[in-house]
DNA sequence: CATTATAACTGAGTCAAACTCATTTTAATC
DNA sequence: GATTAAAATGAGTTTGACTCAGTTATAATG
């Protein structure tokens, strides 16, 4: 890498990135409506006219950055998923997962919620293809669940999809606006696997004994470590 | 009733409801950004200028708007489950009816959705009290469900009421992106109260005890907290 | 190195749409 | 009918997204 002489495709990659960068701060920190185009690329260190070269217009600026995000996000859970075998291990660690991004990224979630709406139906069709690519994550979870036998087979697919994905944002949503987002998190994951657990596992013996003694291990296994760790 | 003759204070209040009425279609057609004011008051039949002696903005008109539909919403639920006595009954008509109304007004309720973010703390006051308002009713029925013995005691209330209301928002999203909207809704919401009442039900035959896993529950979170602190 | 060609950039200017306010209209009261 | 205050108007202001004619940087060529 020649640093001291950067081709050009590379300084035109930078500056997209830059611009998302500051298009990302902006509209964190004012929402859709809030965010002025000329903010943006002050901040990205740039004419407001090269903006224009490097994106349609400005809700095209936001879906980048909402893009962007969707791939992190997919990347994460992928991996995340990867490190665990154990079915409601696994949907443990997306729910962690999916909830901590929520808070941490809450006003992008809330422009990308609010983003469904109101596009003409081809800009939407990038967002749902983005989220098609990410819930496949959880989808495969569910689907090798059942394979194994493990889960109950007469619940649609999407509807558990929904039921998930639908109360991590609204507990997100809740733990926001009550400004206590860290301390609850374990309390929520716990409690949302536990109801999963209840509705979806198929009993094979006895039903609930097992499942709460066995949550109660895994916080264990948690803390032993951050032990370790720290 | 004297229409001939109508009060100032009557033609007033015609008017308001003119203007609402006209800001719920031209919103509901085109999303926040997308609606014109200047349409909306050629809509009501009234100056644009107008409309601003009746609403401080555009965004609290749209607020108006979401404030007429909670509480439609509000008494429609309220009447609903004075109806029925059974609590899962009194869940199941909450679930069937939220998703009917999520469905019918799906495009007011994704600018309510997106209307949380990006506020001024002191303009989101006035959605968090209608919703409160709204989702007492749910409370309601839960806490009479767990004052009866039929539900656990051991989920806090806001996870279940997040469960619900965020598993039913999903599902009418995926519906209305599948266009089969009314076909499958007796079917999601069989699916949901399904799930809920295994996450939920009390099994009357073995009360279970909770209170030594929760104990020790309690016992290994304080020392977490203590490891993290230290 | 000089010249040319092309890609990248700029910011003053355009335009659409939310919002304002001086003026006019309406209707209640004497 | 005169008086007065509330209600309504729409031309004008302001704001901010977007454009485009002109400029500068970079690469290609002789």
């Amino acid at each position: 890498m020649n640093r001291a002489i950067p081709t050009r495709r590379e300084k035109v990659e930078a500056r997209e990135s830059a611009i998302l960068e500051a298009a990302h701060r902006e509209f964190s920190e004012h929402g859709f409506e809030g965010a002025k185009v000329a903010q943006i690329a002050q901040r990205a260190g740039v004419a407001e006219g090269t903006l224009y070269l490097y994106f349609k217009n400005k809700q095209a600026l936001l879906q980048a950055v909402i893009a962007r995000f969707y791939e992190t996000l997919t990347a994460g859970a992928a991996a995340g998923v990867a490190d665990h075998g154990e079915t409601f291990d696994r949907l443990e660690f997306l729910a962690r997962y999916h909830l901590a991004e929520c808070l941490a990224e809450w006003r992008i979630l809330e422009l990308l919620i609010g983003s469904y709406r109101s596009l003409p139906d081809y800009e939407d069709r990038g967002y749902r293809a983005l989220n098609r690519t990410y819930v496949a994550v959880f989808d495969g979870v569910l689907r090798e669940g059942i394979a194994r036998g493990e889960l109950r087979e007469d619940v649609p697919l999407w509807q558990v999809r929904d039921l998930f994905y639908g109360m991590l944002e609204y507990s997100a949503r809740t733990l926001m606006l009550r400004d206590q987002a860290q301390e609850d998190l374990d309390d929520v994951v716990a409690h949302a696997i536990g109801l999963l657990r209840r509705g979806m596992e198929r009993s094979p013996g006895r039903p609930d004994r097992p499942s709460d003694l066995e949550r109660i291990t895994q916080r264990l296994e948690r803390v032993a470590e951050k032990l370790d760790s720290g």
